[in-house]
DNA sequence: AACGTGTTCAACCGCGCTGTA
DNA sequence: GTACAGCGCGGTTGAACACGT
């Protein structure tokens, strides 16, 4: 297993300097991202890979987003945040310039009920239990949780099979993720499923 | 001004997945 | 089939900051 521990003793760890971000953003610079391995020993950094990576991703990456989110920007995050879950990564792929670690944050802080521990700040105050779409397990079949299913998430699904684009999740010999990348792919079978009917979005936000 | 409490967000950590030998 | 290495993701933490008393 990789991890931190490697040299613990004398990787630095911790916030980041400027001059580590700017030695870090050079090297990433010349050597493109996905060299990860090489990172810390070409920029001359005394940190571990993983942190390199994470600093350049979240925070020194040229097409980031700074600052609040917008309207359309936390509309969409709930929308996705109920069709994917926890899937920040893919929801953050949907939002150009946010991160999945920002996406994250924000729902933690700003979105998140938890338990009444925590009021909501904004008009996506949501009561239901969230279902979400898993990218594994999706076999369509008659009898199938999700078609017997009486939450509105259904109608997504359906929405989804029912488009000629997508391969017959019934029949198809792709699996789940196969299923599932293609429609993060295709951008109209993607917004109709996360972009609901206005009675749907009525149903599920009033 | 000083202190306590709550909030935010950058960074850490552990783990799962994938590719390769 | 198995072991290993590397990458990426999501959950969690804790320092810094904001705010109230």
């Amino acid at each position: 297993m990789e991890g931190y521990n490697v040299n613990l003793s004398v990787m630095r760890k911790g916030a980041w300097t400027r001059e580590e971000d700017d030695l870090l953003r050079r090297c990433i610079e010349t050597l493109g991202e996905g060299k990860w391995h090489q990172v810390p020993y070409k920029a001359g950094l005394n940190r571990c890979r993983k942190s390199c990576r994470l600093r350049w991703l979240n925070y020194l990456k040229p097409n980031i987003k700074r600052g609040d989110f917008t309207e359309d920007e936390v509309d969409l995050i709930v929308r996705l945040h109920k069709l994917l879950g926890n899937r920040w990564s893919l929801i953050a792929g949907r939002l150009p310039g946010r991160t999945s670690n920002d996406v994250k944050n924000y729902w933690n802080t700003q979105l998140r009920i938890d338990s009444g521990v925590k009021t909501m700040k904004n008009k996506f105050q949501e009561t239901r239990k969230t279902i979400a779409i898993r990218p594994q397990p999706q076999k369509f079949i008659q009898g199938s949780y999700y078609l017997n299913s009486k939450e509105p998430i259904l109608d997504h699904i359906q929405a989804a099979e029912d488009l000629s684009t997508l391969p017959q999740t019934s029949s198809s010999t792709k699996n789940g993720n196969d299923w599932w990348e293609t429609l993060l792919e295709d951008e109209d079978a993607f917004e109709r499923i996360a972009c609901p009917s206005l009675e749907l979005e009525e149903e599920h936000f009033s």
